[in-house]
DNA sequence: CTACAGTATCTGGTACGCCATAATACGATT
DNA sequence: AATCGTATTATGGCGTACCAGATACTGTAG
């Protein structure tokens, strides 16, 4: 049998194993908003409607408290982690440091095809703001920055970056459902590509942190809102 | 019953849960060698070692995972990671644009708490270079990292920190009992110490890139070193 | 010496049961 | 009636046993 067949015909196996899937289903029940922060997220209930053991669901819960997701009460048990308004502000904060590194490094390879990838990511942000997908946002909004991090062979800055963004991935999108961002987030972000390509370290790192400081300020605001609101 | 009684009779319950041990102390296993890298965790044997069940160990596999420490091979299970050299500059790289912005900060509050809490911990670090202390070395160490982080109230930037620094623990080991880094190293430190002392924000954050850049070409000598000899 | 079959090992996953604790409801006592 | 003690329930923490499937090991036959 020839190499290359056998690798045509290989199957798409499925890889994940139950508690992956368990995982994924659980991280984005919580931060699409299924669950709510603060609710207690009882096991033997999980169990019936994800329709796994508890050792599975036990698993994916202690999974979920250390990317900070969930928050376990002693002598109570596992609740969606609430996120205040400082710890969200912090965590901009270090998107800013990781996301200013990783534009210097992109500005100092003088690469065209960093630049074309970043331009094919900005394009798709800004025609899902036409179209008002707001989840295209969102995904589109995650791969420029991948590949910002990717091209320059960053990847552990990206999962950290990663980590740190599902924790405030509701505020991303109540901050990217703001009257005037949809303009302004793709004007700064496009602001990163030009000193990119025109190989300004400095500039680029300016403008990575001028674009989470500006995201950082609308979640202050929206957060503060919300919490006058109660 | 008067407030301040009520807190001195409070009584220390031990809080931890069985799993909790586990996790530290299998952790600590990892880091300080017990466990090599590349060496396979077999769940019955680890339920064997520390005497508590599959339940338990499999939960502690799963959390070490999401820090990085432990690597899950496809139905071949859990290994303790290995950390190539690239992996290792990465998380040196972190290290100092974290470390780069906490100690900004700590140079911009102008506050001579910080100097003096900063300056303890480098004495403490002298003197376990005096002793010949290694493993004090590095717990001082630690806690001059926390302070620059704690004083700031930067709690999860200095989380992220710790969670890469377990990653690289042997290889601090390694870099810290080198020649001249007894000498090196805490003149660096003070050097961040100067500049917050002085409110230099710019100078504070070139000191603590500086310590890690140092650092980081230490071990990667020591890697490169290692693997030639292999 | 190789190929193959059988076997041991180990993980991934499930089911079930026990115990400890916290909260709640309920009942008794003063 | 208010309070105190007790039973019940809900739930997490932990343990054991079992099974299926993948992998590694081994010994034997050709």
């Amino acid at each position: 049998m020839s190499g290359a067949l056998k690798d045509a015909i290989r199957v798409e196996r499925p890889a994940k194993t139950l508690r992956e899937l368990a995982l994924d289903k659980v991280r984005e029940a919580i931060v699409n908003g299924y669950f709510r922060p603060g609710d207690r997220l009882v096991e033997r209930d999980l169990c019936a409607q994800l329709g796994v053991s508890r050792t599975v669901v036990r698993e994916v819960l202690r999974h979920l408290e250390s990317e900070g997701l969930v928050a376990i009460l002693p002598n109570k048990g596992p609740i969606v982690a609430q996120l205040d308004i400082d710890e969200a502000k912090q965590i901009y904060e270090i998107r800013g440091a990781l996301e200013g590194m990783a534009a210097r490094l992109c500005a100092e390879r003088r690469s065209p095809e960093i630049v074309a990838a970043l331009e094919e990511s900005l394009a798709g942000i800004r025609n899902s703001y036409r179209d008002n997908d707001m989840a295209a946002v969102l995904t589109n909004t995650s791969s420029f920055y991948h590949t910002l991090f990717t091209m320059v062979d960053r990847n552990v800055a990206w999962g950290v970056v990663n980590l740190l963004t599902v924790r405030i991935n509701h505020l991303r999108s109540m901050t990217i459902k703001t009257e005037r961002r949809g303009i302004e987030g793709p004007l700064q972000m496009s602001k990163i590509v030009d000193a990119i390509r025109r190989g300004d370290g400095e500039g680029a790192y300016r403008a990575a942190m001028d674009h989470v400081a500006a995201a950082s300020a609308i979640a202050e605001a929206v957060l503060s809102a919300k919490k006058l609101a109660e």
